[in-house]
DNA sequence: ATTCTGACGTGGG
DNA sequence: CCCCACGCCAGAA
């Protein structure tokens, strides 16, 4: 599978594996798709990920953990309140324990 | 067709 | 330790 994906339908693949309560970074799953230097086009796919509605982009942040497209969402803090809603705690856009809840794909899927 | 921008990341000073 | 500049590539104007 995944061949006819292209470079967002593959983001939103990966997206969609996040176990709920987890947060990854853009730049992993970049990496994970073979774009390591190219973690700008994970965010813009995020940004068209908004067609999909199985893609948790909430879930996806900065390597700092940071909601750094909390902006992008509905409200302001929308991406925050989603995150809490899942038992993430989050202090001015900041993710708490990010390392803990950090979940990346090229160590966990690695197919 | 060209130009600019963008939800990032890494490196250098 | 903090600040600045560059790279990446795809979509929209």
């Amino acid at each position: 599978m995944a061949k006819d994906l292209g470079f967002f339908q593959k983001v939103y693949e990966v997206a969609k594996v996040i176990p709920y309560g987890r947060v990854t970074s853009y730049g992993a799953i970049a990496r994970y798709l073979g774009a390591a230097g190219s973690a700008r086009m994970v965010g813009w796919a995020m940004n068209a990920s908004h067609n999909q509605d199985d893609v948790p982009a909430h879930r996806v942040v900065n390597r700092l953990g940071l909601l750094t497209g909390k902006h992008h969402f509905s409200g302001t803090n929308l991406m925050q309140q989603l995150l809490e809603s899942e038992g993430v705690v989050v202090i001015d856009n900041q993710i708490q324990d990010f390392e803990k809840l950090f979940w990346d794909p090229t160590l966990e899927l690695k197919s």
